[in-house]
DNA sequence: TCAAAAGTGTTTGGGTTACACCCATGA
DNA sequence: TCATGGGTGTAACCCAAACACTTTTGA
C-alpha cells in the first residue's frame, strides 16, 4: 500500500502566465494547444518539469523557448494539484508568473509549434482556457496587483525609457483603478527610484514628455535596508466612509 | 528521451509549518526523525502525497495525524523543488503553514512514532534541520510575519478568550519588534474587530485585564467589502530618516 | 506596602486626497 | 487654431508616532 513505487507515479509541470504591457493593456501570452487534451483551446505556456531540473530553472526554460527572452522578472505564485487536474495522470503544476517587456519578445521560435499570442489579461480571463488555466491565471493576476503595491516590479513591463504617464496607464492597468495624475507623480517622484534622462519624446502629436529610466541601483540599496514602497490602493475617502458605516450598523 | 515514463518516477509531499503561540513566544512544531534519511534529526511534519488526494487534504491530514486538530488555518507558501534536495529521489515538497490554538494540542497521537515537540521559532531557525527544512521554516516564517500585519489571523493562534497584552505580545512576536502600548490599542480598538466580553482575568498577581474574544462575523463582512488591515511596522521615525539620508548621499 | 501589569489622551508631523488650469507640439 | 496629452501647487484631513502616570489586584 504505502510503498515507494506507488507515490512515483505523478509528474510535475510548471505553467507561466507571462504578463506583458503594451503600452495601453496588461497582456498576457496565451498559446493555441496543438493536440489533445484540449485541443484547439488556448493555454497558458508549460511544460512538464525534467528529472534532473530544477523548478524554476524549467520555468526559465519555458520562457525562453516561446519567447527568446533571457534574465526576465519570474516568480513563483502557487501550486495547483487537484487529483483530476489534468486527464492523463497524475500531474501537479507549480505557476510562474514573469513580467517582459512586450517590445523584447519579437516571434515565436520554431520549437513551439503552436501559436502565440498576446491577449489583454481581461479577455483572457473571459475565456476557456485549457485544464485549470483559469485558476491560475486569475492566482497570477491578484498576485501581481498585490506586488505591484509593495514593490517597484511595474518597471519591469516597461521599455527603459518611458513617460510617467506610461508608468500611470501600467499602475492603471495592473490595479484597474483611476489614479489621480497629480498625487501618482507626487508619489513616483517622492521614491527617488526614477532617473530623469533630460530627453523627450518624439514625434508626438502633442507636447512631448520627459523620458525616465528606472535606478535598478538605487532600488536595490533601499531593498538593502527593508524598505517598503506602498503605492496605497486611492480608495475613495467616501467609498471608505461609506463602507465603515455599513459595518457600524 | 522525453517519453511519458520518463517524467513519472517522481514524487511530492508536503511539509507543514505549525505555529504556535504559548503567550509568550511564538512556537513550531517539529518533530524527531526516527529513520534514515536524516534519523535523529528535527524535521517538519510532512510526507508523500497519495496518488488519489489533493494538495490540501494531503497538509490536512499531517496536521490531524500529528495534532488531532481539525478545521485549521492552513495556506499554501511555496514549492521546495531542487534536485537534490532529497537523496532518495527527486521529491518535491509543497510547503503549508498553521495556525493553531497552542493549548487544543495536546498529545501526539501514536501513529507518528517519532517525537512532536514545540520549539521557539528563533530556536528552531537556529537548528540544522533535516532536508532543505531550514530554508521552509524561513519562508514560511516571512510568509506569516506579510500576513499578519494585513490580516487578523493572529487570532488563530490565541485561545478564544484573550487580553490585549497578550494579542500584543503576539503580534510583537510575530513581528519581532516592540509595540507601543496605547497606539496598539487605540489601533485595534478602532478595528472593530473585538468584542468585549465583559469578563476580567482571575487570579493575576496584579490587575485583572478585560477578556476580549474575536469578531469573526463582523471580519467577514469587512472582507468581503475588500477591507484591508493593515498594521504598520512601526519602524522608527528616526531610523527611516536615517535610511533616508544615507541612499541620498 | 510593594510588585506587576492594566489602562488611558494629547500633541505633532508627514503623507494622502481632492481639485483646475496653462503649456507645447503636430496636424 | 485645434486637438491631444504634458505638466504643475495648495489646502484640508487623517493617521501614525511619541510619550508618562494612575489604577487594581495578590502576595
Amino acid at each position: 500500500m504505502k510503498e515507494a513505487s506507488n507515490f512515483f507515479k505523478s509528474a510535475f509541470s510548471v505553467d507561466n502566465v507571462i504578463f506583458g504591457f503594451d503600452g495601453d493593456d496588461l497582456k498576457v501570452l496565451l498559446i493555441k494547444r496543438a493536440n489533445p487534451p484540449f485541443q484547439d483551446s488556448w493555454a497558458l505556456p508549460g511544460d512538464l518539469v525534467y528529472p534532473n531540473e530544477g523548478l524554476e530553472t524549467a520555468a526559465n526554460r519555458v520562457l525562453l523557448e516561446l519567447t527568446g527572452l533571457k534574465n526576465v522578472y519570474l516568480e513563483q505564485v502557487h501550486t495547483f494539484g487537484a487529483v483530476d487536474r489534468h486527464p492523463v495522470g497524475r500531474v501537479i503544476t507549480i505557476a510562474y508568473f514573469s513580467l517582459v517587456k512586450i517590445s523584447d519578445y519579437v516571434v515565436t521560435p520554431s520549437s513551439f509549434a503552436q501559436k502565440a499570442k498576446w491577449h489583454s489579461v481581461m479577455e483572457a480571463q473571459e475565456l476557456n482556457l485549457a485544464f485549470d488555466h483559469n485558476d491560475i491565471l486569475n492566482t497570477c493576476f491578484d498576485t501581481l496587483k498585490g506586488k505591484v503595491r509593495r514593490m517597484p516590479v511595474g518597471f519591469e513591463l516597461l521599455p527603459p525609457k518611458f513617460t510617467l504617464t506610461k508608468l500611470q496607464h501600467l499602475y492603471e492597468a495592473v490595479l484597474r483603478t483611476k489614479l489621480d495624475k497629480r498625487n501618482f507623480r507626487k508619489k513616483i517622484i517622492s521614491m527617488n527610484l526614477l532617473i530623469d534622462l533630460d530627453e523627450m519624446q518624439e514625434g508626438v502629436p502633442h507636447r512631448p514628455a520627459k523620458l525616465y529610466q528606472f535606478d535598478k541601483e538605487r532600488y536595490r540599496k533601499f531593498e538593502a535596508e527593508g524598505f517598503s514602497f506602498e503605492l496605497k490602493e486611492s480608495k475613495p475617502k467616501d467609498q471608505v466612509r461609506r463602507i465603515r458605516e455599513m459595518i457600524e450598523n
